[in-house]
DNA sequence: TCTGGGGTCCTAGGACCC
DNA sequence: TCTGGGGTCCTAGGACCC
């Protein structure tokens, strides 16, 4: 698109590292670079990422291990080092607040960042971009492409066609020109679900959807995704940005999953595997100074249905038996509906979350609960002295998964 | 060896209150 | 007494994103 892009109103950057946790494995192995590699996709896992080489055999993020391999059999697999992908992530946040404060980080690896301000510092948003580039490479070792635009899901729309390795600017008077042609199934929130109810209703495109009528669309998908979506398909939506960094983000819910080896239907299995949930959630909540009233499980069975049930507490808690007490609880009464079958992966999940400062716990109940807190303190303390996991509940010392 | 794990937001219906 | 509406909370499920 042509670079008119002094304009302020052209200033949304979204940069997106290619390949992320691909190029970050990389780095040191470099005698790999040309060959296919995955991260992820182990035993019953998903590839979580694939380098370009890969996806040149139609490797994909999100597809299983095994349909991967079945692609390309020669692929390296490696497995994924989080932390090095948040120490990489940080660094790559702390490059973009060097250009502008108005920083949003996504994900590990997106951000969106309001260049207006810089311009004269740095110049056009173009050249940010590129500038951008150079310094992640330079620093990094790892290529990322950025979308430039006056929106950000443009911006978004914009980075992903630029991938990768390269800049792509759409300026306000080019955005329909730009946006009308796509697939609406490339609109940031429109999923294969919503894509194929657009499609039978005969909407294939981004304009198609720009140009029914908005009650039509409301009708179909709902009030506020109908309005989002006609929105999105004229490049209306918000253009100004939060101040975020991913790590002092308040989170709503904190939760935890985990698929079995093999699906079972063992009530004693499940138990032990929602405390060993519970106590993982309920460590990170303390940690992050957080409490929660609302407990959450989710059980999907061998079929791949997923039920969910939850439950709210009458005081919000970070206690371990707590959650684990009530997490068992909504499975009982959930195999009581719908029966004992064979379930391949639980969740525990603790939602409306909220600073522990000022939500202290009446003692009505009281000493009881006090004696756990105060268990669930001294496994937090030795497990930062010792080590995650040198102390557990002892329903978990024994049994330990295979 | 079919389909992970971490989240967010929206919808819809019922309860309950004003 | 009847009728209606609005607002909020709770629960279950769905869709989507990285």
């Amino acid at each position: 698109m042509t670079p008119q892009d002094g304009s302020e109103a052209c200033s949304i950057l979204h940069v997106d590292m290619d390949a992320f946790y691909a190029s970050v494995m990389l780095r040191d192995r470099p005698e790999l670079r040309d060959e296919p590699v995955v991260i992820g996709g182990g035993h019953r896992g998903v590839i979580l990422a694939a380098n370009y080489p890969a996806r040149r055999f139609g490797v994909r993020s999100g597809m299983s291990g095994r349909d991967a391999l079945r692609l390309c059999p020669q692929a390296v697999r490696l497995s994924p080092d989080y932390r090095l992908f948040e120490r990489v992530s940080s660094s790559v946040m702390e490059t973009f607040r060097r250009v502008t404060p108005l920083v949003e980080a996504y994900s590990l690896d997106e951000a969106f960042l309001d260049v207006s301000g810089a311009g004269r510092r740095l110049g056009t948003p173009l050249q940010v971009a590129e500038w951008l580039r150079a310094q992640v490479f330079d620093e990094q070792q790892i290529t990322c492409s950025v979308g430039v635009a006056g929106t950000v899901s443009v911006a978004k729309l914009a980075s992903r066609r630029a991938k990768p390795d390269g800049v792509l600017v759409v300026t306000p008077e080019r955005v329909v020109e730009y946006l009308h042609p796509l697939d609406v199934g490339e609109l940031f929130g429109v999923g294969e679900k919503t894509r194929a109810k657009l499609l039978r209703i005969g909407l294939v495109t981004v304009g198609d959807v720009a140009r029914i009528p908005l009650p039509t669309l409301q009708q179909m998908l709902g009030r506020a995704s109908g309005a989002h979506l006609h929105q999105l398909a004229w490049g209306t939506d918000r253009s100004s940005l939060t101040p975020r960094r991913s790590d002092d983000d308040p989170e709503r819910s904190m939760g935890a999953e985990e698929t079995f080896s093999r699906d079972t239907a063992d009530p004693a299995v499940i138990s032990r595997e929602l405390l060993r949930l519970s106590a993982r959630v309920t460590s990170r909540m303390r940690a992050a100074g957080m409490t929660g009233r609302t407990v959450a499980i989710r059980i999907r069975y061998s079929d791949f249905t997923t039920l969910t049930r939850s439950h709210t507490l009458a005081d919000p808690t970070d206690v371990t038996s707590l959650v684990h007490a009530e997490a068992f609880r909504l499975f009982e009464v959930l195999v009581a509906q719908a029966g004992q079958r064979r379930i391949r992966l639980v969740g525990v999940r603790v939602e409306g979350l909220r600073p522990r400062a000022g939500s202290e716990r009446q003692l009505a109940l009281g000493e009881r609960e006090r004696g756990w807190a105060e268990a669930d303190r001294a496994v937090d303390l030795a497990g930062r002295r010792f080590g995650r996991g040198v102390v557990k509940p002892a329903a978990l010392l024994s049994g330990d998964r295979p």
